[in-house]
DNA sequence: TGTACATCAGTGAACGCGCGTTCACTGATGTAC
DNA sequence: TGTACATCAGTGAACGCGCGTTCACTGATGTAC
C-alpha cells in the first residue's frame, strides 16, 4: 500500500474525530472500530496511535467535538437576531439540523458503553449540556426582561422543554428512516411551546 | 459446578430477556454479553442455546417485552380513570418511573447497534412506539371531544410533545445519576404542558 | 546552496484477549407399557 | 406400582473471529551547520 500524505497530528486529530462520530452516526457505537475510523480518515489502522494513545481518548475527542458543535449554534443565533423568541426558534431548527447531520450525537449521550468505567466522562456529557441548557436559559430570561416570555415560569423548565420539542421527533425521524417529517412538527410544536409561554 | 434448575423454555425465555434488558440498563449494550446473562439468570453461557438461537434472537424477545411493558402502562392508567387529563397525567408519572427502573429502555431505541444490519428490528421498534404514540393520541382525542382539550391541535403533535415532557429529564437524570429530580421537573413542564392543550 | 541528521507520521505483521457459538455428554423428568 | 425409554434443560471444553494494541521499520520533512 502506498503511505497516505503526512499531516501534523492536530489536523488529524480533527480528521480522526470527526470520522469517529461520521461512524457512530452511520453504523453504531459497536462498528466504531480503529479499522473502521482508519479507513474512513485514509490511515492504516496502527496510524492513530501517532495521534492518540488508545480508543479511550479518541472517544474523548468526540465528546469535546459535539460540546463545540452544540455552543456554537448558540453563538450563532445570538450573532444573526437579537430577539430572544427568534433567537430560540432559530437555535430550535439548528439544532435539529444539527441532530440530522449527526444522528451519533444522541446515540453517545444515551450509550451507556461510553460511560461504562469512565464515570469523569458522563460528568463531562452532563456538563456540556448543562452549559448548552444554561445558555438557552439566558435567552429565556432575556425574554423575560423583555416581557415577551411569562416571568412566572421557571427559565431552567422551560429550556429543558425547549429540547423536549426535539428530541422524541429525532427518535420518530430516525426509527422511520427519514420518512417522518421533524421539521413539520418542530414548526406545530414550537408554535404550541410558544403559546404556552409568552404572557 | 452444581448444576442449575432445570425450567421449562417459556420461564428461562422471560427469565433471559428480563435478564438482558437489566444489564443494558446497569453495563450498556456492549457489556450485554451471552456471559453476563447466563450469570444473572444462574446458567452456564452455553445453556442460552438451549432457549434462544443466538443473540440476535434474545434482543429480540428483549424488544417485545419494551413493547409489553408500555402499552400495559396505558391499559393501567386507562383502567384507573376515564378523565382524559388525569389519564395523561398518570400515563406520565407511570412512564418516568418504567424509565427509571429500565434505563436500558431509552438505549436500546438510541442504539444503532441494535439496528445495524437488522432493519426489520428498527420497523418492530418504531411500530412499537408508533403503537404507543396511538394510544396517547386516543386520549387526545377523547378529551377534545370532551371539551378538555383544544380541538384546533393537532392529536399527533401533542402525543409526541408528551413524550418529550419526560425524555429530556430523563436524560439528565440518568447523566447526574440520579441527582435531577425528573419528577418535580415533570410537574412543572405538565403544569406548562396543560395550560398550552386546555381550552 | 548543499549535506547530515533528528523528528515524526506513516506501514504491516503479529499478539492476545473477549466473546459468541458448537458439540458431546449428563442426568433429571415425564410417559408408555 | 415399577421399569425402560425418550426428551430436553443443563454442563464445560474447545473453536475461531474480530478487534485493540504493540513494535520494528520506512521515508518524507524541516533544520543545523
Amino acid at each position: 500500500m502506498v503511505s497516505a500524505e503526512k499531516l501534523g497530528t492536530e489536523i488529524r486529530q480533527g480528521q480522526i474525530a470527526r470520522a469517529a462520530l461520521e461512524l457512530i452516526a452511520h453504523q453504531g457505537l459497536k462498528k466504531m472500530s480503529i479499522a473502521g475510523v482508519a479507513r474512513r480518515v485514509g490511515l492504516v489502522p496502527s496510524a492513530l496511535y501517532r495521534h492518540f494513545e488508545n480508543k479511550e481518548e479518541m472517544l474523548d475527542s468526540v465528546l469535546d467535538l459535539i460540546r463545540e458543535m452544540l455552543l456554537r449554534n448558540v453563538e450563532l443565533v445570538s450573532q444573526e437576531t437579537a430577539d430572544p423568541l427568534e433567537r430560540l426558534k432559530r437555535l430550535l431548527f439548528r439544532h435539529i439540523q444539527l441532530i440530522r447531520e449527526n444522528r451519533g450525537i444522541p446515540r453517545i449521550v444515551f450509550s451507556e458503553d461510553v460511560y461504562a468505567g469512565h464515570p469523569e466522562r458522563k460528568t463531562k456529557v452532563f456538563e456540556s449540556i448543562k452549559a448548552y441548557l444554561h445558555q438557552v436559559e439566558k435567552i429565556v430570561h432575556q425574554g423575560q426582561v423583555e416581557a415577551q416570555i411569562r416571568r412566572d415560569l421557571d427559565p431552567g423548565t422551560i429550556s429543558i422543554m425547549f429540547l423536549g420539542l426535539i428530541q422524541p421527533a429525532a427518535i420518530l425521524w430516525h426509527l422511520s428512516d427519514g420518512h417522518f417529517d421533524v421539521t413539520k412538527h418542530a414548526e406545530k410544536a414550537y408554535r404550541i411551546f410558544c403559546g404556552a409561554i409568552t404572557p
